[in-house]
DNA sequence: GGACGGTGAAACTTCAGGTTGCCTC
DNA sequence: GAAGTTTCACCGTCC
């Protein structure tokens, strides 16, 4: 049986979630006084920072994790723990983080000031580091959080308190593995922290406190799956296997394959087989693979585009990955993403109709960008209207190729809004309110547009689309400065961010000539004196090029 | 009698995370 | 399925 390491040292018990009337709590032998308005959860962690330790509390939404911090900061108030000038500077730099602090901002900064925080993807990284660090220094006392921190973090945690065992899978409620249990329980009492740890779960009732033993506590893990299993995955490694010429036919691709664990867990040979055809026929139908025993057609279009059915008749043809194969292989990029991209890249190419707005929309239909953001009842009728706005111009409707999901597209069409809100310079605060996209997920769906826009250069230039990838080219550098066009001579300039250039634009500075005729005063007034001498020295010199951030003349065209 | 605030029940809404890529045209 | 949030009816108090 695999245990993770150190789990040997883990005391685990169960103890009730909610109660009404009992004033004190036995965990671990020892007996823990409870407030009548606290849930044992918090008086449990609040009991560990009584003691001088330090506790994590698991719990399974985000929501949950900054409710959760809340009520322990109210519990951590009736033990007397005191707030402390550490506590003070820790809570001001979190509030700091970004440069117009968010309502997450302020609630995390005002559960910090008090001892305590919560920790989910959603922060953003440096508020992240701050709260580990702050953690690891003993500063934060006890961190609320969803499973971000339940692997590879080596943190002080003398107890793991586990609020949630169960969390929303899409078809109900599901209990978490016992492996991940068992990673959460894992984190308290660190080798390098303490002598043992204890892990504490919640009931709901004494039913729940048996089937929450016998499952978690006496429990096995859970088999490990191959993760080949699942289709994407296996689309991008058999283009690859292509792409790499460890193999160059069906036959081979199926002798690699069943040597894999995927195959030895599957089993069905059989079924594999049809599985492989199957992703072989995406891939050729898509140019991604050519049947090099073929004939060569006339055109080198059609001799992209190979029919799966030719290729099928004899497993032993000779595959190989076309130009465009190997380049999608190298890039990482889902061939369904891929598909998606050059489908509509193809369409902007021949109506010349594609606009902000479509090329926006057509990279946030691949599939790297899910979870895309949840559409709300309100949403509806802006959704609604957007859509009838821009359908015309649309380059991929098909939505990830599953149909027309009627949910599925308005998810998509709104994660869209979000990024023209962003390249309209709107703040993070903004898009948090209006999207519900936090500023932790809306960088990583930036990071994420950067690489397909990336991918989709690369894409057009192979397919020699000249006007696209300028295209492409232009909308990374929008995305990554959050900027109208207007202002992507100014975010040129090193130190010259989204902010800066707005407010040098708006008083009539406008290009990199324009700052170095504008007097020096002026651009103190609008900068301070230290950053405006620094750009003016910038642009004055004769190495302007190497000051700048890139080479803006291929930018000058109108998109 | 109207404005206001507090309270609690009912209705409604929402729901984890991480990995991959290239390199300046 | 359950936690958290919002809405709304109801009631008491005050001016």
């Amino acid at each position: 049986m695999f245990f993770p390491k150190h789990y040997d040292r883990v005391r685990q018990t169960v103890i009730p979630k909610l109660f009404n009337i009992r004033i004190f709590l036995i965990v671990m032998g020892k007996t823990i006084t409870i407030d009548i308005d606290d849930e044992p959860f918090a008086a449990v962690a609040a009991d560990t920072v009584r003691i001088g330790k330090q506790a994590l509390v698991f719990v399974s939404s985000r929501r949950s994790a900054e409710k959760s911090s809340e009520k322990v900061a109210s519990a951590l108030r009736k033990i007397k723990f005191e707030p402390n000038k550490d506590l003070e500077e820790l809570s001001h730099s979190i509030l700091h983080a970004l440069s117009t602090p968010t309502k997450q901002c302020e609630r995390l900064a005002a559960v910090v000031k008090q001892g305590t925080a919560f920790h989910h993807s959603g922060l953003n990284n440096k508020q992240r580091s701050l709260v580990e660090e702050g953690f690891r220094k003993g500063i934060i006392r006890v961190i609320c959080a969803t499973p971000t921190l339940a692997a590879g973090v080596d943190l002080p945690s003398f107890r793991t308190i586990m609020k949630d065992v169960k969390r929303y899978t899409g078809r109900g409620m599901d209990y978490i593995p016992v492996l991940e249990y068992m990673q959460m329980a894992g984190r308290s009492g660190r080798p390098s922290y303490d002598d043992h740890g204890e892990a504490i779960l919640l009931a709901s009732t004494d039913n729940d406190k048996n089937s929450l033993e016998e499952r978690y506590i006496n429990g096995d893990p859970e088999e490990i799956y191959s993760k080949l299993a699942a289709e994407p995955a296996l689309r991008m490694h058999v283009l690859s296997l292509f792409a790499m010429e460890t193999v160059s036919s069906e036959s081979d691709l199926l002798e690699f394959i069943s040597g894999t664990f995927y195959a030895f867990q599957f089993s069905n040979i059989e079924r594999i087989r049809l599985i492989l055809k199957r992703i072989i026929g995406f891939l050729t139908d898509n140019g991604f693979l050519e049947d090099e025993t073929k004939p060569k057609k006339d055109s080198e279009a059609e001799d992209l585009f190979i029919s799966a059915k030719e290729l099928y008749d004899s497993n032993d043809s000779r595959i190989k990955a076309t130009t465009l194969g190997i380049r999608i292989s190298k890039l990482y990029l889902d061939p369904l993403s891929a598909s998606i991209i050059i489908k509509g890249l193809k369409t902007a190419d021949d109506s010349k109709i594609a606009g902000l707005f479509s090329i926006i929309h057509l990279l946030s239909s691949c599939l790297e960008l899910r979870p895309y953001p949840s559409v709300r009842k309100g949403d509806y009728d802006l959704l609604e209207e957007t859509e009838a706005k821009h359908y015309d111009s649309l380059l991929s409707r098909e939505t990830l190729g599953l149909d027309s999901d009627y949910d599925l597209s308005f998810s998509i069409l709104k994660l869209t809004m979000a990024f023209m809100e962003w390249l309209d310079e709107k703040d993070e605060n903004y898009l948090y309110e209006q999207y519900g996209i936090t500023p932790g997920d809306f960088y990583g769906k930036l990071q994420i547009m950067d690489w397909l826009c990336y991918c989709s250069s690369e894409i057009s230039n192979i397919l020699g689309m000249r006007e696209n990838l300028r295209i492409m080219q232009k909308v990374r550098r929008l995305l990554k400065y959050g900027v109208n066009e207007e202002l992507l001579q100014l975010v040129s300039i090193k130190n010259i961010g989204r902010k800066r250039a707005r407010l040098l634009y708006n008083n009539n500075i406008r290009s990199v000539s324009d700052i170095r005729q504008s007097s020096l005063s002026k651009l103190s007034s609008l900068l301070g004196e230290k950053t405006a001498r620094s750009i003016r020295k910038m642009v004055e010199t004769k190495e302007d090029e190497k000051n700048l951030k890139f080479d803006d003349k291929h930018f000058q065209k109108k998109l």
